[in-house]
DNA sequence: GTATATTAGTTGCTTAAGCAACTAAAAGAG
DNA sequence: CTCTTTTAGTTGCTTAAGCAACTAATATAC
């Protein structure tokens, strides 16, 4: 008999997220993007003109990925980089007509997943599990980022 | 002013999962393993023997990085492979003693991690959080086996 | 009892993550 | 006004994920 023990946030949420990002690659397939590319269209659209950093912040992901990212989305077509008239180091993203033109497909597909992900659940369930998510988000992002400030006075 | 809108269920999981990952670097670093080793020794260490097919089924992770996630674990001394006598094709895993020694501190570190991800948490919410993550689970891991059955048939 | 199918695990390839070191532009200090 | 510091973004390196094609062992079919 196999013993599970499923007390552990990380292995749970790990194993949730896998398979979300295979099934937004299958949701999309169609659309020449991937799960990444999929959360960055998903917040330019909502944010025309968002700068690369702006996006790092709110994905929290780490800038490097965030240039390589958008640059596959510039060189799929679905973005256009424009430097910034008042900081020449500032990098602005809005959407191209292909770009634009995928966001309601992007949309449905997002509902889609999201659909999937909380079949199981009541819409009272599903309210209270984004309050939750959405805490827990703000603890882990506190914590990685007290980490790295730590990381660097140590190396000081 | 920037729109968040975070009814997306994928993006609020990828990030909390990549936070979480960073976080279990930290608390591990010591110890000389990575974030997916330590799920793994987790399962191991409640299920001394089991196979590799059946920490796919758990993990629910691709058998060509348990394959890999193990050898690593096995290169580091913190596990034994053995092959089973019945059926030879079946690998099963072992602590060693440097592994078994391990436990009790990677314990240590899951219970601060899971800590971590609930401080803005009740009891209660966090009892419930587990419980509906857990449903999650199971629909997206349903989903990407019926996703993966398809694509299957459509190839024959 | 040989031929085929299935199963457990491995290897090669691609994608995407993080960290660190870098460049270039802007801001601040004397 | 030059010199230093900070900031935005980029590139190189490593780790780990998924898929597909493979090998070897067992099970099934005739």
């Amino acid at each position: 008999m196999i013993r599970h023990n499923h007390r552990s946030i990380g292995k749970l949420i790990d194993i949730i997220n896998r398979n979300i990002k295979q099934i937004i690659s299958y949701e999309v397939s169609e659309d020449n993007i991937g799960p990444g590319q999929f959360h960055y269209l998903h917040i330019i659209s909502m944010n025309e003109g968002i700068s690369q950093k702006e996006l790092v912040e709110m994905m929290k992901i780490n800038k490097a990925n965030v240039t390589r990212g958008i640059i596959r989305l510039e060189t799929g077509g679905f973005i256009r980089r424009e430097h910034n008239s008042c900081d020449n180091r500032v990098i602005n993203l809005f959407l191209t007509d292909k770009g634009c033109a995928l966001i309601p497909e992007l949309k449905k597909a997002r509902c889609r997943i999201t659909k999937i992900c909380t079949e199981k659940l009541t819409k009272e369930e599903t309210d209270e599990l984004f309050i939750l998510l959405e805490k827990v988000k703000e603890s882990v992002t506190e914590k990685t980022a007290s980490i790295k400030e730590k990381l660097i006075e140590e190396r000081k």
